[in-house]
DNA sequence: TGCATAATAGGACGCTCGTTCTATTTTCGG
DNA sequence: CCGAAAATAGAACGAGCGTCCTATTATGCA
């Protein structure tokens, strides 16, 4: 009951990550039910066998995908946003660089999105993640929404959960109307709608120094986009 | 080169209507690329040849579900809305009995929104025939919007591509939030999007005639749904 | 530089898929 | 009610899938 359990060596890691970030670049395209070992291995220019025995089972595959997504969704939307001041600045900073992200994607795909599709009523470990995952990120919303209420931001009664309802729809319009249709001007309206969405719910008393918020955080969408 | 065309037996007629609208629940169920002519035969009790002998091919049968659906969609909600007066009565009937008709789908779910990230970008005809639908709903929205205008119950300046942008990211929004996250309050946070969506639209002119169909037209959603 | 071990290749398995071919059964107008 | 034509069944195909087993190659510490 020792444990000599030294780190494992280099290479097999270092191959493993490579045939990850491979695999999370089909399975934008292809989706993650469409990730197939074989397509995988041919683009790797490995075998079957070889990529396989890095992972117990597909499964697990898919699993490593949708870490690998999270954690690049994590670093590039969620972590900058954390430096902006707490309130309306930093709600909307997330939004513009998850804008950003799903714009930068509508030629790939986002996989929180098209999973949602693919694991609408499939049970299993691989829906469990994915649950987890936008769950997370709707929380994370939500919370910023509550601290721009109480920093005297937004209005007082503002309901939280109705505004990344409805932050979350501009974001699920743009990527069906971009990716799907192919129509532009997508983003813009995006932009417009959650403009309007943020401007009926902004704290209108006399105290309030909504103001200079207003301009200065849309401008800074604008430029992030 | 006579025309000896007699119209087909009866039967065949009959049970491939039968096989399309199993076919119809199964795709609802697993997406339109997770329909199998195995599984669908076997709830037909059929043989897999009998089933595919009513079909060119597998494609064949993905658009024959597809028309079907849209057929469906056509006559819950699109044609029972033109008995309403044309302009914001229209145009929230064809709201209300959408989100009424999306509610109900649920459990199943719906081809227009899974079919949009099943055919992102998977060229072929069930790509083609899946968006010349979806365009012609968004057209249908657009129009509808465009005489609220005209009517006077919307602001001249409206962008009726904005609205309907924002009221498919409603739509959007309840089919993820019910359907994946399995969230309760989703059918709720539509209607509310929707009124708030329209209420900031509204013409506000003295001339303007809007107050009366706010109210009743809101009720009418309510008991709608 | 050896040598245990990790990493990979190759092949075979059982399965399901869409599709095709041929034979059989059913339908329905004359 | 007969017989042509339609409808269906049954079996087989080739391909692709995930997975397993075994042999070979590459790695990196002693």
């Amino acid at each position: 009951m020792n444990d000599t359990h030294q780190k494992p060596l280099r290479k097999g890691e270092q191959t493993r990550a490579a045939i990850l970030e491979a695999a999370l670049s089909l399975a934008s395209r292809e989706g993650l039910e469409g990730l197939t070992i074989g397509v995988l291995a041919e683009r790797m220019g490995m075998s079957k066998s070889g990529v396989f025995a890095h992972f117990g089972s597909r499964e697990d595959l898919q699993i490593g995908v949708l870490r690998l997504y999270h954690q690049q969704f994590e670093q590039e939307v969620f972590y900058p946003s954390l430096r902006e001041p707490r309130g309306l600045p930093r709600l909307e900073s997330l939004f513009a660089r998850w804008v950003a992200r799903v714009s930068m994607e509508i030629a790939s795909g986002c996989i929180y999105i098209s999973g949602a599709a693919e694991y609408d009523d499939r049970p299993g470990a691989i829906r469990e993640q994915l649950l987890e995952m936008v769950r997370l990120w709707q929380v994370a919303l939500n919370k910023a929404a509550k601290q721009a209420m109480q920093e005297g931001h937004l209005s007082p009664d503002t309901d939280t959960d109705q505004l990344v309802f409805e932050m979350y729809g501009l974001v699920l319009a743009l990527h069906h109307d971009a990716r799907f249709i192919k129509r532009p001007g997508s983003i813009e309206r995006t932009k417009k709608g959650f403009e309007r969405l943020i401007f009926g719910l902004q704290d209108t008393s006399p105290t309030s120094s909504v103001k200079q918020f207003e301009i200065k955080s849309l401008k800074k969408i604008s430029t992030t986009l």
